[in-house]
DNA sequence: ACCTGAACACCGTTCAAGT
DNA sequence: ACCTGAACACCGTTCAAGT
């Protein structure tokens, strides 16, 4: 009967076994709801039923960790359309890798964050460039121009959108920030802009600026700029 | 006497009293030889010879500290050559931006993480922005396209690479890699693009990849693609 | 042999005690 | 009134003690 009692009581954490895929999960799971911020590893046990030493049997450090959850969002990302010419197909697998960062927003940072740190690519990231530099290839571009065209999409080959702000929609206000008016009068081009991109269109709510319109048309310029190269070098 | 000795003892540390800038100058200089991991508002403390509480007289917290950071940097840039032509204009100060960046690496980590928080970008920030929309305005830009071209030039307009990987020489080696030979079976696109780019250029050592070439290579093909929307409507 | 609690060396920031 | 040391609530990771 105790050992029933026990059994009821564990029943409460899961009782599946721990497994590097369970804690990626949970991992990926935390980030998704409570940012980058929230993640710890004191915190991924403490949600897996856990204590936090237990964690260190399946990854290795807080790094791994982070590298395996770039792994399992990659993981996510639509495999290369076939039959269709490179620039929808590089089109189409960009535009797919974006759709999988506006579900994980700490996606971008923390691929960022394992660059700056010198890290190596991991095998699933390593397996989506040779599948990009494969397209351009089989558009039969040169290895030279493959090269540059690599560098020119850089991150935005993993859907990264590159700007330099986020959607100013729910900033907080700052204290010592001058009010509006004099901000407009410091600053004539933004206010200009601000005002007629505000007045562009007052469907969308919130920036007053489409995002998935703007993206595209960067990504279409850089595409459209390769294929020149690529039709007459 | 004992007066006297206290004062010599306490030249060690600077005598000149803290202020916003020098707080700012020595975390700079911090980040600059340590990167960003060594940025603690105990060590800046501790390299201005004071206690970790009296930053805290001349920075509300160490988000302000970032920020201050941030527009110490920004402030290095080249100001905008009058007399050029909008595309020359904007070439050369992001070149500007990119040297800045090359001289604190840490910066772009600072600011795209200032970004991801959703703060508000600083005056110094704004300044910039303003200008170099300004220069656009005043080459003939459309306000419609003026918008575009912020949004596809995106963290471009400060120098960010926006490349997926930085330099991949001096990398460690991580234990769980399979060996070379492996590797390169496994993405052959890959290790042919590697192959031909170390072949190409045997003069420069290391990454065998020219970086400031290959930011250029990008910018131009970015700039050429706003001159030609420019140019025909 | 395995698991894990306590401990270590940090961190940003608060707060009360001392001058 | 001002300054600051200790303390708080964290963090990733080590390590020895207990089973």
């Amino acid at each position: 009967m105790i050992e029933i009692a026990t059994q009821a009581g564990a029943a409460a954490q899961p009782r599946t076994p721990l497994s590097k895929a369970r804690v990626l999960d949970a991992a990926v799971a935390l980030a998704d709801e409570g940012g980058v911020d929230a993640l710890s590893m004191r915190r991924i046990a403490q949600a897996l039923g856990v204590v936090p030493m237990a964690l260190y049997k399946h990854v290795a450090n807080k790094n791994e960790l982070l590298d395996g959850m770039i792994d399992v969002v990659i993981g996510e990302i639509d495999p290369p359309a076939d039959g269709a010419d490179w620039k929808t197909a590089i089109r189409r697998r960009v535009l797919s890798a974006r759709r999988m960062l506006l579900r994980h927003p700490w996606a971008s940072g923390v691929i960022e964050s394992r660059m700056k740190a010198r890290a190596n690519p991991t095998l699933v990231v390593m397996e989506y460039l040779d599948s990009m530099i494969g397209i351009f290839r089989g558009g039969g571009f040169s290895i030279d121009l493959t090269h540059h065209a690599m560098h020119v999409m850089g991150s935005r080959l993993l859907g990264f959108s590159q700007e330099l702000f986020e959607d100013g929609a729910g900033r907080d206000p700052e204290p010592d920030m001058p009010p509006p008016e004099e901000i407009a009068a410091r600053f004539p081009h933004i206010a200009e802009l601000a005002m007629a991109v505000a007045h562009d269109d007052e469907s969308v709510v919130g920036s007053g600026c489409d995002d998935q319109f703007e993206f595209e048309f960067a990504l279409d310029l850089t595409l459209d700029g390769l294929e020149r190269l690529h039709g007459d070098p």
